[in-house]
This record gives structure tokens, sequence and C-alpha cells, in this order.
DNA sequence: CAAGGTCTGTACCGATCGGTAAACAATTTA
DNA sequence: TAAATTGTTTACCGATCGGTACAGACCTTG
């Protein structure tokens, strides 16, 4: 129905970018109206409560992102061997084969961490449990379950900091790689 | 010799912590002048360049310490096991068993990213290479050495973001764990 | 003890920070 | 069409930013 310049959602979706690329203290309000292209007025028309209220929408938006996107199909989808490899091609394709951080990621290495501690802890603790659920319909031992998530879940953040870090997106291409055999392949 | 009442040295360690704790943008002179109980002067005194030479110091402290501690003793003892062994025990001794986070990570997802891009590349890529050696003289395939070496790596910077963000450091040991079993027992 | 470097605290700089106020345009509703 | 709501611009606020200047304390030499 609204045909107004700019949406709410459209704003959240340049937010998240700014955040990525910059941090949550290296994006200064000054940066986002430039890079948005909205004034101040507007921002806190959409985000009465400023940045921290910019950045919880951004989260709030990744985070129901995951849960359509990946957790929920992780649970649903059949077999679970398929419902692994849609995660592991999903993840490629939201972190642009290695060239885009995970915000998640981001704000738990900044100082904000305190601020978004609850959206951190969700986001990876939903993430786990939807993974070893599949590995649990997979066959894959209760003790197991749990920490080969971990081991994956902590692979691809870190995958992510190693390709930007080593200026090669690919690793993280290859590092999925492996790990997807890992979970495919659990014999051990 | 010098007896004074602050070492450059101390300074750079009490950064170090700051750095780690707050990112690069969220460490302002104030919290670092309150943090060190230095005064700007002694800290321009230290470091005429400001922040970003604090910095640079601070990654510089950390790459030596690298070097010495881990990726030389990867090249140097044997049997190349034990030599993977002892990087497990440093790591998880130097990360405070996954209380600690890793300052080059933390600037990787920063956005200073870029000013220091010269220092993360050479620490992520030395100790690449230093793992994949000891790899080699494990007899590990030359294919596979690089590979595993990217995942022990990332898998240990990913844990120390899932450990923090799940607020518990023990994560950190169950991954360092599995990746240990996965260097030694390189079946494959 | 005098001199010169090494350190340190304080005051200050312009710029930018996150946030507020209010006038105004545009759109929707009555 | 008039009123109310929604969205945007602009100017401005006090606080803090990173950085500089400089006087003086401390320490080591001659």
């Amino acid at each position: 129905m609204s045909r107004v310049v700019a949406e709410r959602q459209d704003v959240i979706t340049m937010l998240a970018e700014i955040f990525r690329e910059h941090g949550y203290d290296g994006a200064s309000l000054s940066l986002i109206t430039e890079k948005t292209g909205l004034g101040k007025g507007s921002l806190y028309h959409f985000f009465p409560r400023g940045k921290e209220e910019m950045a919880e929408a951004v989260l709030g938006d990744i985070a129901s992102w995951f849960q359509t996107n990946i957790f929920n199909r992780l649970r649903n989808s059949e077999p679970p061997a398929a419902a692994i490899d849609d995660m592991f091609a999903s993840v490629d394709s939201y972190f642009r084969q290695g060239r885009r951080l995970c915000l998640m990621g981001v704000i738990a290495t900044s100082g904000a961490h305190d601020r978004f501690s609850a959206e951190l802890n969700r986001y990876f603790a939903d993430w786990r449990t939807a993974l070893a659920e599949a590995f649990g319909r997979q066959g894959i031992a209760e003790d197991e379950r749990k920490a080969l998530a971990e081991e994956v879940i902590g692979g691809i953040q870190g995958a992510l900091i190693l390709a930007r870090s080593l200026g090669d997106p690919q690793a993280f291409g290859r590092v999925l790689t492996r790990l997807k055999a890992r979970c495919t392949l659990s014999h051990n």
C-alpha cells in the first residue's frame, strides 16, 4: 500500500551492510546518513531510540532470516542429510562465498557486545539446537550431536574471519566443503 | 636499566587487553588513559602517531609472541605430533580457556580492518604455513596440509566467537579437543 | 650542581559524536 | 477539503572524539 521513498525494511537492509562493513562503533550516524541517503530526522523517525535500536532491528531481521531459511529447514526438511546440505548451500550464498562477514560475529567481537548479548546468545544457541537435532535424525549419537554442531558453526564463523584476513574469499569455500564432508560421513 | 614507572612493554600489554575488550573504535583515548592510568602526554610519548601506532605496537607484540611460542615450535619441535599438541595447549592457555578473544580476529571484524590488513594477513598466513609444514612432517599429503591448517586455524577463531556469544567459555575447549583429534588421527 | 633528556599532567584545539527540536512537506483519513 | 498522520529537512545541542602544546617533574649524566 505504502509507496513512500524508503521502507523501513529497505533501511534495515542498508544498515546491515553498513554495520557489517564498519562495525557498531565504526558506523557513525553521519556515515549512516551518507550511505542511506536519509537525514537524521528520517532515521530517528524509524528508530526513535537511535543507533542501538537500528542495530537491534538489523539483528532481529537477520535472526528471523536464519530462523526461516536455515533453522526451520534443518528441523523440517527430509532427509536430514539433504537438510544439512541445504544449510551449507544457503550459508555459502548468504555470506557471498566468503566475501561477507557475519554481523553476529562482528558484534560479538566488538565493544558493543554486552548490549546485544541476548541476541547473540539466541542466534548461536538456536543454530546449535537445530543443527544438533538434524544430526539426531541422521542417527548421530546423543553426545556427539552438540559437539559436532559447535564445531561446524564455529568453523563457519572462523572461516569468514580467515577468508577476510587472508584476503582470500575462497578459503571460506574450502573450509565449508570440509565441514560439510564432516557432517555427511559422520563415522567417528 | 630503566626503572621508570611505566615501561613501554607494560603499556602495550595493557593496551592489548583494552583493544580486545572494546575493539579498535571502541577504545577511546579517554578510556585508554583511564585503564592505563597514563595521561595523554605519556601515551603520545610512547606512541607519537597516536592510536594507530598503539594498535600497531600491540599487533606486532602479539605477532612476535606467536612466532616464538607457536610458529617456531611447530617448525622445530619433534616429533610433529607433539609439536601440534603443544600448539593446542599453548592456544588454550593463551586464550584463557575461551575467556579471551583473539585481537587479530577482533581487528579483522572491525571497521579498522583495512588499516591493519598487512598485519592480519601475515599472522594468519604464517600460522597456516607453519602448521601445514608440521602436517607435512607428519606425513599428511601435500594437498591436504593447507586445507587442514585452514580448518584448524579458522576453527580456533570461530570457537572463540562461539564461546563468547554463548556465554560458555567451555565451548572453546570442546571445539579445541575435536580439532586436535582431527590433527592427530589424520586418516582421511 | 647544572644541564639535557625522559616522562607526565593539564589545558586546550577543531572536528565529530549521538541525539533533539521544530518547521515543513507529503500522504492518508474523515 | 480539512484534519490528522507520516515522513523529511535543517539547524542546533552538549559531550566526546583524536590530537597538540607546553610547563614542569623526574632522572641521568657531565
